[in-house]
RNA sequence: GGGCUCGUGGUGUAGUGGUUAACACGCCGGCCUGUCAAGCCGGAGAUCGCGGGUUCGAGACCCGUCGGGCCCGCCA
C-alpha cells in the first residue's frame, strides 16, 4: 500500500509514529520557511507541515506541488503545538512532520474550485463530473446512498428476504411509460425493451415460490425528465406472498425510520411522523389538493363552498350551483400583502390552470381593515362567517380558489407548496411520510372510451368492490398504496391479481382483447395457473429517498452520473452516433432526414 | 410538443443603448518559519454561447439557434 492510514483516522495518539499518507492536495499554504499542505482522501483532510530545515529536499518538492496533485507523503506524526490546534479538523489535533513528498500525479488546474462549495454551473459539473464527485458535496451524498442500500439489505436480509436479479434485456409493453427500446441482431426487426420495473418478473418469482424478494433494481422509462425523474433510475423493487397490505405498510414503515436513523448522523435529517399518517386519496386531494402531500407543515385546505354559495358573488354562487366546489387556505401573516404581490399570486393559480384566485387580506394592526375586492359581495355576517371558518386572525390572508375539483385542488396544491417554501415552513431537514390509500382501479379515459388503470394492471380490486367491475368500475377501489414523503411520491404498491379468470376481466375493462392480452401478457396468464400465491409488494425510488434524506432540491445530487434534462451525458457524449456497419448489423437503416447530419455544430 | 428562465476572463457575479467591460475567487511571479477561506506586493487572463437583425452606436433591444435549469403535457 502506498499509504499507511487514510486521511481521515490520524489522532494524538498516533503520535510519533511514522506514516505514509497519500491522496489529493486539497489546499497548499507556502509560508517560507514552511509549506502546509492539506491532503485529502474519501475519509478526511490531514495536515501535512513541510520544514525547510528538517527536510530540505521535500520543502523545495512541495513549493512545487499545486492543488489536486495527487501526492504520497512520508513522516512523522506530532501533536500540533499549542495554539495551533485546528477544531474545524477531526484530525485538526496533529500534523504530519514530512520527511518525504512524492509527487504521483500532477494535475492541471481544474475548471472549477474542488475544495471549496462554490456554486457551479450545473452543465460545467456534469461535464467534469470525476471532479465534481470530489467535492464534499458528493461524496456525502454518494456515502449516504452506499449506506442506504446497505441498511436496506440488511434490514431485508433480517428478515427473511432475498435478493434476486432479473433481466435489463426485457419485453416490450407498450402500456405504461415508453419503452427504451435495444435492437436483436440475431433476431432482425426484433426488439428487446429495458424493464420500466421488474414488475411481471417479480409476481413470477412469487409463482416459483421465493416468497419475499427483493432486488435494488435499475428502471427505465424514456419519459421528459423533471428534477425528481431520470430516464434511468432505482428503486427498491420487492414483492411478498401470502401478505395483506397491512404486511407491507408494517415492513416499510419500519424500513423508512431505520433508514432515517441512518442518515441522520450524516444529514441531521429528522422524522416528523414516527407514525405515518393515513389518508384516502380523496382526503388527500381535499385536504392538500394533491395525491402527495408534504405534511412538514399545515396550511390545510377548507372547504367554504355552503358559505360562498350564500354571497352575492356570482362566480362563487354559479360554480356551487354547478356542484363544483368552493376551497380556501389561511396563509398566516401575509395579510399586509401588496396589490403587486397578489397580483403575482393570481399568475401562480392560472399556471396551475386556475383561472384566478380571490383573497381577503385581514390587515394587521388596531386599525387593521378587511381588503378584499369580493368583500363587497359578503354581508358582515357573511364575512365573520368566513373569517370564523378560516381561523383567520388580523394580519392572515386567505386564498380562495373555485373551479372543477381538480383544477381548485391543483390551484391550492401550487398556492399551498408556494407558501411552504415562501414561509420557510419546508425544512429541508425534517421527513414527514405519510400512506395515500384507497385509489381507484381505473381512471376513465375519455379519448380512448376504455378504462386506464390507474396503478398497473396487475392491481387487485379490494374484494367487496370487486362484484363493481361488472357494474360500476369507477366504484372500484385498488389494493394499492403510495408512501408520500415532504410532496414526493417515494412508493407506490399493491396487492396483485393472482387469479387468471380476474386478470382476464381486467384486461378486457382496460380494453385488451383476448389476442393482445395472450401476446402481451401470456407468459403471466398461463403462469396464474399453475399455483399462484396471493402477493403484493411495493417498490420505493432510492433515489428520492436518497435526495430526501440528504436534504437535496434533485435527484441529480444523488446519481453520480446523471443526465442532463436533454437525456444526454454530457461528460461522455451519450447518445452518439452509431457506426454504419452496426447499424446494418442490427437491421437498421436511418430515416433520410436524420441521417449522418446527427449533431450540431456550435459550441 | 408547449411555457418560463439562465448563458459576460478558468469559476461565481456586476454591468440606464454611449470612453479602455467592473468586482471577488482562482491562476502566474515575488516576499514571508505556524498557516489552516493564510497574508502582503505585482501580473496575465474576455472579440460578453453561436448566427442574423434593429441602431450613428448592442454585452444590453428583436428573431433564430445551441446548451443548462424549472414547469405543463407525458411519467401503467
Amino acid at each position: 500500500m502506498l499509504k499507511t492510514h487514510t486521511c481521515g483516522e490520524l489522532r494524538p495518539e498516533h503520535a510519533a509514529q511514522h506514516v505514509k499518507l497519500a491522496g489529493w492536495v486539497n489546499r497548499v499554504r507556502a509560508q517560507g520557511g514552511v509549506v502546509f499542505i492539506d491532503l485529502r482522501d474519501r475519509w478526511g483532510i490531514t495536515q501535512a507541515t513541510v520544514d525547510v530545515q528538517s527536510a530540505p529536499e521535500a520543502h523545495a518538492a512541495a513549493e512545487q506541488i499545486g492543488r489536486e496533485y495527487v501526492v504520497q507523503i512520508e513522516g512523522i506524526v506530532r501533536p500540533r503545538p499549542e495554539g495551533m490546534v485546528n477544531p474545524n479538523l477531526p484530525t485538526g489535533g496533529i500534523e504530519v512532520e514530512v520527511q518525504r513528498v512524492r509527487v504521483l500525479n500532477a494535475a492541471k488546474t481544474p475548471p472549477f474550485e474542488v475544495s471549496a462549495e462554490s456554486k457551479v454551473d450545473e452543465a460545467l459539473r456534469l461535464k467534469y463530473r470525476y471532479l465534481d464527485l470530489r467535492r464534499q458535496r458528493m461524496q456525502r451524498n454518494l456515502i449516504l446512498r452506499g449506506m442506504v442500500t446497505k441498511a436496506i439489505r440488511d434490514y431485508l436480509y433480517e428478515r427473511g428476504f432475498i435478493e434476486i436479479e432479473t433481466p435489463i434485456l426485457f419485453k416490450t409493453t407498450p402500456e405504461g411509460a415508453r419503452d427504451y427500446l435495444v435492437p436483436s441482431r440475431v433476431h432482425p426487426g426484433k426488439f428487446y425493451a429495458l424493464p420500466q420495473s421488474p414488475q411481471q418478473l417479480k409476481q413470477l418469482l412469487m409463482v416459483a415460490g421465493y416468497e419475499r424478494y427483493f432486488q435494488i433494481a435499475r428502471c427505465f422509462r424514456d419519459e421528459d425528465q423533471r428534477g425528481d425523474r431520470q430516464p434511468e433510475f432505482t428503486q427498491l423493487d420487492m414483492e411478498m406472498s401470502f401478505v395483506e397490505r397491512e404486511d407491507v405498510l408494517t415492513l416499510i414503515e419500519g424500513l423508512m425510520i431505520k433508514l432515517v436513523e441512518v442518515a441522520a448522523p450524516l444529514t441531521g435529517c429528522q422524522l416528523v411522523t414516527p407514525t405515518f399518517p393515513r389518508l384516502t386519496l380523496q382526503e388527500a386531494m381535499l385536504k392538500y389538493g394533491c395525491d402527495k402531500p408534504d405534511l412538514r407543515y399545515g396550511l390545510e385546505i377548507v372547504d367554504i363552498t355552503d358559505l360562498a354559495a350564500q354571497t352575492g358573488f356570482k362566480v362563487f354562487v354559479e360554480n356551487a350551483a354547478a356542484g363544483n366546489p368552493i376551497r380556501a387556505i389561511r396563509i398566516p401573516g401575509c395579510g399586509n400583502y401588496s396589490r403587486k404581490q397578489l397580483d403575482d399570486l393570481t399568475e401562480l393559480a392560472k399556471g396551475a390552470g386556475g383561472k384566478g384566485l380571490a383573497y381577503i387580506a385581514l390587515e394587521s394592526g388596531e386599525s387593521g381593515q378587511v381588503k378584499s375586492p369580493i368583500g363587497k359581495f359578503f354581508t358582515v355576517e357573511q364575512m365573520t362567517a368566513l373569517i370564523e371558518r378560516m381561523e383567520a386572525q388580523q394580519g392572515d390572508l386567505i386564498l380562495i380558489s373555485s373551479d372543477t375539483h381538480p383544477v381548485v385542488c391543483a390551484v391550492l396544491d401550487a398556492v399551498r407548496r408556494e407558501f411552504g417554501a415562501r414561509l420557510g415552513l419546508a425544512d429541508p431537514k425534517k421527513i414527514a411520510f405519510c400512506w395515500i390509500i384507497d385509489f381507484p382501479l381505473f381512471d376513465w379515459n375519455a379519448d380512448e372510451q376504455r378504462w386506464d388503470p390507474s396503478h398497473h394492471l396487475f392491481t387487485s380490486p379490494m374484494t367487496e368492490d370487486i362484484p363493481f367491475l361488472d357494474s360500476d368500475p369507477s366504484k372500484a377501489r385498488g389494493q394499492q398504496y403510495d408512501l408520500a414523503c415532504n410532496g414526493y411520491e417515494v412508493a407506490g404498491g399493491s396487492i396483485r391479481i393472482h387469479d387468471r379468470a380476474l386478470q382476464e376481466k381486467v384486461f378486457g375493462l382496460i380494453g385488451l382483447d383476448v389476442e393482445d392480452a395472450k401476446a402481451r401478457f401470456g407468459h403471466m396468464l398461463e403462469a396464474f395457473e399453475y399455483g399462484t400465491p396471493p402477493h403484493g409488494g411495493i417498490a420505493p425510488g432510492i433515489d428520492r429517498l436518497v435526495m430526501l434524506l440528504a436534504g437535496e432540491p434533485n435527484i441529480r445530487e444523488v446519481i453520480a452520473f446523471p443526465k442532463s434534462q436533454q437525456a444526454a451525458d454530457l461528460m461522455a457524449g451519450a447518445p452518439s452516433e452509431a457506426d454504419a456497419h452496426q447499424l446494418t448489423e442490427l437491421h437498421i437503416r436511418l430515416a433520410e432526414e436524420i441521417s449522418h447530419d446527427g449533431n450540431n455544430g456550435s459550441a
